[in-house]
DNA sequence: TATGAATGAGTCTTCATTCAT
DNA sequence: CATGAATGAAGACTCATTCAT
């Protein structure tokens, strides 16, 4: 029985330990960088070994994404959780999504910075369940709105629509920190973590004075 | 004399053509499937020419991004030009700046999608002369905003921040509009064009109602 | 000029090479031993260059076909014209049919032993010419019969179905030649090559006279 | 006693059920195709399962040859011990071989249809018992010769010579059966069912007058 | 100026096989 | 008896790049 539990674990270990140095990899060289040899040269295992662990590269990947997204509605929801007094708990939400996307930088880029491109030969594999997991995160982000509304703190356009306009901005801050004001190489290198901090908190203000100022419209009916 | 001019001229067009071949795969078949040897067979010459006129892809790629940001001032720079009336002006560019980047996906995301990444054995080129552009680009922005407000029409906040902040959510919508809302595989692909045309305004509507409601303050001193 | 033509002759020699090689692998090692990367050992260069001359792996091996069905097709039809007495030129046609493959085993057995299973992933490439080259050798031996018949050598039988049932025979006697009697690892390694001449001669005096006693009716109507 | 008796017959059972897997295998998809790692899924057991019943991949391939042999040696003692006029008794022989061959095409090809390479590192396993079946095989047909010659419906021929060069026929009219005519592949796709039944008997009366009609001398003396 | 030829390094992936458990 | 884990070697193929001409 401890034998089976051991290997249990040791097999979680090696799993995560692919998973860890693939998201290394990503941040370190960029998503181009990323392939099984480099991979397995990392975990010190042969690149065969991967493939006892995830069926192909696209698995791999896509467990990154599911990974990613499984923590962020974690984080997210345990931020927001935190706060009672509705418009704390959406500024709360806000920062704690850019911080999560900062803090994990290229899964971030991974998932939401390139466009899912369609390649010949790589069968279109099957994004169902990180996308999944993505829209019950983005469901955090409409429900605070919605309760933000309902409570009178925001002015009462349409959650739907606010939801996405506030994500897109939301998106700007998060991947701009990323790759243009933070990141390995910044275009700013003069600006230190205060600045950058400035900008955040300045961009969120930004953000919520605007949400709080306009009533958006639904989507026009098809 | 003569003999020289056109021999200079046709170096030009070659050149030209291997940018606009480089572009066009980009757009048509993503950045990663932009090889040397793609771009040779597309404009008929041998792989090897094409290094005559780029030291290498890096330079490559780097010659489409000037030529992006220059285009990109152009636009910016007329579309501003049309207006007198301050905020309109400040609308119009903001809009031109989103479309700009939708209708040249892959340029835009090849510049602002990805960091920079320090790869080995790829000396790091020197970007600074489309950095100058883009500052460049970016201070176009900076200049209607503090248009704006000398002239009264959005609070006097810190200019910098403001227009670091204003981009930072254009960006946003811009790159999730290429990458998830619109491109080759929306994420959403039930949206309509209306769709997703009334989401820009309504971001646009939101981020402008966020500049006349909020006061930033400037970068903290060092 | 005359570079231009030195060129070409380097090009065509290693293209032979190529093929040379393969044929010596196919021959010495069995087909499931032919890899691009045998072929360039054995040529002495890198398997890119291998690309060059050849589109990917099926291509070089039809090539081989169809380097084998020219010369097929050539050798029995040099072989036929050397005879005018009829059933003289049959047993020469059959014979040299024979021989053909046993001095061709590999090239015989790739193209004739083995069924054309279809492999996944492996697009069914296009053996419309080897196939019309196959055709018109086994024209070959339809026109000798069809002279016999005509000439009253060979009763007056259906020459369509003579003509399959003969190659059916001439198949076999050629393909355990190569495989069995013959080849690397004989079954009967005490036969002589005398032994082997015999058999031949034996199998082909049988078919001879099978033809000349049996009238074949032809194919039943769809 | 009881439990080792159990565990022989599970041992047995497991032994046949890699072999039926290999089998279907060969037969559904193509020797190519079969590997160590498909058969194992295929009977639900590990690969490495497998090797304790079968030191390498060449031994169990040989394992299925002796199968086949075995089977072979019986159905066409069944098919010849049904008929005792002589003459009747070799064509039933002669058309069940060829239809043995046809419904076994793979093990059929595995067999005949290619020369056992010597390939490096793989060391020559002993075929010894396969061979011997296949001479025992071999051996009803030449019996059955025999017994034509000795009641007079075949001429008086060397029955050595004549069983071999008969056999060539048969084996080419079966292979091409199999790879040529029929199979999953047809290069005949147009040949009905009936056509090719048309084919195999004409070409086994074009064997039966070949037959009757010549005299076949014996090996010449080493 | 332009290129044809060549390649080393890399891509993902599958294989037969071994060995400790 | 059975296996999970691991791997070295090999499979086809593409790439950016160089160099002699």
């Amino acid at each position: 029985m401890g034998v089976a539990e051991r290997r249990t674990r040791e097999k979680e270990a090696l799993r995560a330990k692919i998973l860890e140095a693939t998201s290394r990899l990503m941040v370190t060289e960029g998503p181009e960088s990323v392939s099984i040899r480099r991979i397995a040269e990392q975990i010190e295992y042969s690149p065969a070994t991967i493939y006892l662990y995830f069926k192909d590269k696209a698995e791999l990947i896509d467990a990154i994404c599911r990974e990613l997204f499984g923590q962020m509605i974690e984080e997210l929801g345990a931020a927001v959780a935190q706060e009672t007094d509705p418009l704390k708990r959406f500024r709360r939400g806000l920062r704690a999504y850019i911080d999560f996307g900062i803090s994990h930088p290229n899964h971030y880029l991974a998932v939401f910075g390139a466009p899912p491109h369609p390649r010949e030969n790589v069968p279109p594999i099957d994004h169902s369940e990180a996308h999944r997991l993505g829209l019950e995160a983005f469901d955090i982000l409409r429900q605070v709105i919605r309760g933000c509304i309902s409570q009178g703190v925001l002015p009462a356009g349409d959650a739907e629509t606010t939801s996405h306009a506030a994500w897109m901005c939301m998106h700007g801050i998060t991947s701009l920190m990323i790759t243009t004001y933070g990141g390995p190489c910044p275009v700013y290198p003069d600006m230190t973590a205060a600045d950058r901090d400035h900008l955040i908190d300045s961009a969120l203000e930004l953000l919520v004075a605007g949400l709080q100022n306009c009533t958006l419209s639904p989507f026009p009916a098809a």
